[in-house]
DNA sequence: CTGTTAGCGCTTTCAC
DNA sequence: GTGAAAGCGCTAACAG
């Protein structure tokens, strides 16, 4: 096997003695020449390590790339390490491989999607991207856009009911009008820092899934009488565990001790959970915990955690089949809770 | 703002009146024309609604594609939630992110890379393709290759010393020539099932990972004047805990039970951990395990597992680096022993 | 069924 | 400084 040199559709051509179009057709379009002539052709260019048209000039040409972009909602750094995004890459990467989709990833702390627009036939965004000029963007896109979490004016959309899995589990977790309760919330604020949230209001009410899940324990503190103090929120800039950890302090140690934590993730739970078992305070006797999400982590916890399990990997296959669907609709996916000895 | 025109190069210049090379040089090129000429053009651009060069068009043209192909070794759903691997992809990401440079995600289990050869720049392999038809394939590209975990002829490479280090934990977890071991392996076998590895021999001697940690663990075992049964090696053909726990229920039942466990991943022992702590089997008092690679999740598990910790963020870190370096030798990373008192 | 040809949208010599 | 023109490698319409 000498060092096979680089062919192209027109140099193959022109060494087997067909034109271009033949050879091209012999690839793409069966139907256009016998099948004999084409076994011929297709035997005769693998001999000759030819393995096919150039798909980056057959993507120029088609305008089609099979690959999609998934936009992250943080940087791929991140959302890679995070449990839930995780199990929605899970989902999509299934589809997607089967369909023979390329999938390329792309981080919603970018500036634009310039830099990949011209590469793909669209993109699926899992939650609103932290970059607010790439949401902007996309809003404006002339590709398929399926959004997950989040809205975008006629794009697909998939999501769960936040508020009313949040209602839920906060229902289970509050047994008395004489709670305490703390809420340890998810980027409800656009800062990187943990901190309390005082003002509500000042608060943009946006489609966010963090306020979502706000509305939903604050209906259920209201509903059952419970009175939140003005300092018994707290902004949790990412879902993971050294954020977590220092509100969870915090919170644990703040006067009064709330003595029933409504957490926005599993993963801010289970921190909380660990610096509460730390401190030698008992759960559910002392603290009473709830979740969100339903990672796999929370169910081994010792006690479990109550929280709300959401399908991540199925809202991923989900996605990518509206995708491929060409969809237009909004999809609510359902949810599950899961009661733990948290609560 | 009206429905913006789709502009290419050649329209936008038509329109602005100058020619095509001069677009093109105000974007690309800033040293070809006037500071006042460029700025006035792209800023007449912008306002037309033009955000430079089709990035296919470029592509094909100049031959680059800014985007990476992340091989995995698996189905990209497999591997997504794997916690080391995501760890390895996050430590690829932060350096191509800063690179701008598009990250690819890839199946191990695919046919063949042709489908995205066209698109890329090159290719960092994750461990040693599933489809063997892959790997073959991989040797001959003609694009820059980095190989993790695993070699090509002269292609770049990244790992870690896997022999070195199941031998030194294996040596922290066996304490007496009367220990009776059992090895629970990971992907030892090619076959996707739960099964005894009875015969050492038929395995390949390749240069896998699992392979290089088997002989830490026979040198270990040898050198500590232990008698490994025929019967004691476990394959299990995925790190993941439904896999593992069918082994390790049989290993935990098998006469005369171990009291020594050598797990090829964190993943695998924390599931043998689970298994016998649900049995009453204490550890490290009745069964001693260790692990390999240092999740997280090992670290909190009580009590705490004792395992390899491999720096795998800096592991894709470090291979990001040496494909944009070009490099061509093999970069051998350290790892640290992490005492738990799971032996 | 086969061959010619005009692009897809761009970059880059090369002459002006 | 600028503009014309030749491709990158391919597809699809069209004529034969």
């Amino acid at each position: 096997m000498s060092e096979s040199k680089h062919w192209t559709l027109k140099s193959i051509a022109k060494q087997l003695g067909v034109s271009n179009a033949t050879v091209s057709n012999a690839f793409n379009r069966p139907d256009q020449l016998s099948e004999k002539r084409r076994t011929e052709i297709l035997a005769a260019c693998k001999e000759l390590g030819y393995f096919g048209p150039n798909k980056a000039a057959q993507s120029l040409r088609r305008g089609k790339f099979d690959t999609v972009a998934l936009v992250l909602s943080d940087s791929i750094e991140y959302m890679v390490s995070d449990p839930v995004a995780s199990r929605f890459m899970k989902g999509v990467a299934a589809v997607f491989e089967q369909h023979k989709i390329n999938l390329l990833l792309f981080s919603g702390s970018a500036d634009s999607v310039n830099s990949i627009n011209d590469f793909v036939d669209g993109f699926i965004c899992y939650g609103r991207p932290r970059n607010r000029l790439l949401a902007e963007q996309l809003k404006k896109i002339r590709k398929k856009v399926v959004t997950v979490d989040f809205n975008i004016h006629r794009s697909a959309s998939v999501s769960i009911d936040n508020k009313a899995g949040a209602y839920e589990v906060a229902k289970l977790a509050i047994k008395s009008p004489n709670d305490h309760v703390a809420i340890l919330g998810l980027r409800l604020l656009d800062t990187h820092l943990t901190c309390r949230v005082y003002d509500i209001h000042s608060m943009e009410i946006d489609t966010s899934v963090a306020h979502q899940r706000l509305q939903g324990y604050l209906d259920a503190i209201s509903d059952t009488g419970v009175k939140l103090g003005d300092d018994r929120i707290w902004n949790i800039p990412e879902s993971n565990s050294d954020f977590a950890s220092i509100a969870a302090k915090e919170a644990l140690n703040s006067v009064p001790r709330p003595n029933v934590f409504l957490c926005m993730s599993d993963l801010i739970a289970l921190s909380l959970m660990r610096e509460a078992i730390q401190q030698g305070i008992r759960i559910p006797e002392d603290i009473r915990v709830v979740g969100f999400d339903g990672i796999d982590e929370a169910a081994r916890m010792l006690p479990a955690l109550t929280t709300v399990y959401q399908h991540s990997e199925q809202k991923g296959r989900k996605a990518a089949e509206m995708f491929i669907a060409d969809a237009h609709h909004a999809e609510l996916l359902g949810y599950e809770l899961s009661i733990g000895g948290s609560c």
